[in-house]
DNA sequence: CCGCCGTTGTGATTTGCGTCACAGGACGCC
DNA sequence: GGCGTCCTGTGACGCAAATCACAACGGCGG
């Protein structure tokens, strides 16, 4: 096994809980599998006897429709598990995984899982923790796309995806999103033409600047207050 | 404990996996608790260190808003458990919790689950199971309320809602919908004008029947065209 | 018996959003 | 260079749905 697989392994909150004895025992059953960028790993509706691990890259978890437009429900750094759902309750998958970036992923099989999780509770109730996280999430999502519009769901989104700006170290420049407006989008269960039309106008009142593909953010405050919908 | 109450808990997917000592054991450390119709049992953001499972009657478990308007997740009959999930992760309650009839509760602390969890694995990979399911609940919301329009949400609702006809033995009678057009509003996330405007109009197109507070389904195929997106 | 409240039934008005239809720019590839 | 593809930016149009505003009905408690 080579050592950095298992620093990787380490920073995944899933196998932390186990010792170094437990991780080998299951890292040895394990598989690793490749896939560049843009390919999908699986789909909403397969069968699914497995779960995967990020090693590298950024995976994308998303819920398809008929039509063009989806609904990301994830983006996946290094270190982070999915596909354990389908592998827990042994029916289809419940979402599509695609590569973002190019990605190298830790594949353990339903038939290792299953019987490793029975010795070790510690880890099914890491897993369960997860799975609790993931629900919460889509309830929180639910109720914002019920009952919030546009601007406060896109506020939300551009202060949670903001990244530290390029210069912080020496205080200068100001948060910023590199998502496309298509994508974020998907992520607010909306239109890119509304999207755009909803940024411009921030543009046009000073809360945030659109250069180069990037959106900067230049009153974190004023965003904030539109994403509070007991505000505005 | 009484005789009927092991029965009941047999009838809980949860507790079914385990042995008769198990279950006494697990018993043993649970509290029962009575609420009367109407009563909230928790709330959203309550700090919660217990789950619950019905004995008797229904409970509710629903997302609130600022303004009047909620999501109902589910009606759980007796069997169902919840509350499972601020439990397993120890934060806030994630919905409330509501007595819709008259209600008897079993209430199982997290000082006494987490270890009993630990010692029975195969309870801890009924309750992924579980929670597997809710996720996939509601991401299938998500997606219906993200994509689907009122028409096609309310034909899912009463088609999954409708009741046997009340003299189904002897083939007679239609199946049935006692619920409220404002709950069907909340199950749907829509208003209640906006429900009762698309049940007149399938009533007068013959699809259903209102009377007495019911929905009278009339055509169950003409329905289930209604609920399915890529047709209509 | 009367008032209160929850439910149903409808109309009018406004608005958020989906859809269609473009135009222009950046970038990579043949 | 020319062409496809993906992104941004906008206008127009129409519909779904939120909101407001009533009226009628039935049950229940004082």
């Amino acid at each position: 096994m080579a050592p950095e697989e298992s620093r990787i392994l380490d920073r995944c909150l899933l196998f932390r809980v186990l010792d170094e004895r437990s991780r080998s025992e299951l890292l040895a059953r394990a598989r690793r599998s490749s896939f560049a960028a843009g390919l999908p790993i699986f789909h909403l509706g397969d069968p699914g006897q497995s779960m995967m691990a990020v090693l590298t890259g950024t995976v994308r978890v998303s819920l398809p429709t008929l039509k063009g437009r989806t609904i990301v429900l994830a983006d996946l750094p290094a270190g982070e598990v999915f596909g354990e759902v389908a592998l827990l309750d042994g029916k289809e998958r419940s979402a599509d995984a695609t590569a973002l970036t190019n990605c190298e992923l830790l594949v353990l099989e339903r038939r290792d899982v299953l019987p490793f999780l029975e010795r070790h509770p510690a880890v099914c109730l890491k897993l369960m923790e997860l799975l609790c996280a993931r629900l919460r999430l889509s309830d929180d999502r639910m109720v914002d796309i019920t009952f919030f519009e546009l601007p406060v769901r896109l506020a939300k989104t551009l202060l949670r995806r903001a990244k530290a700006p390029a210069r912080a170290l020496e205080g200068i420049g100001h948060p910023r999103v590199s998502d496309s407006q298509s994508e974020l989008a998907n992520m607010i269960g909306n239109t890119r033409e509304n999207v755009n039309r909803c940024l411009r106008d921030w543009q046009r009142r000073g809360i945030l600047d659109l250069q180069d593909g990037w959106i900067v953010i230049l009153h974190r405050e004023a965003l904030e207050i539109l994403a509070d919908p007991a505000a505005s």
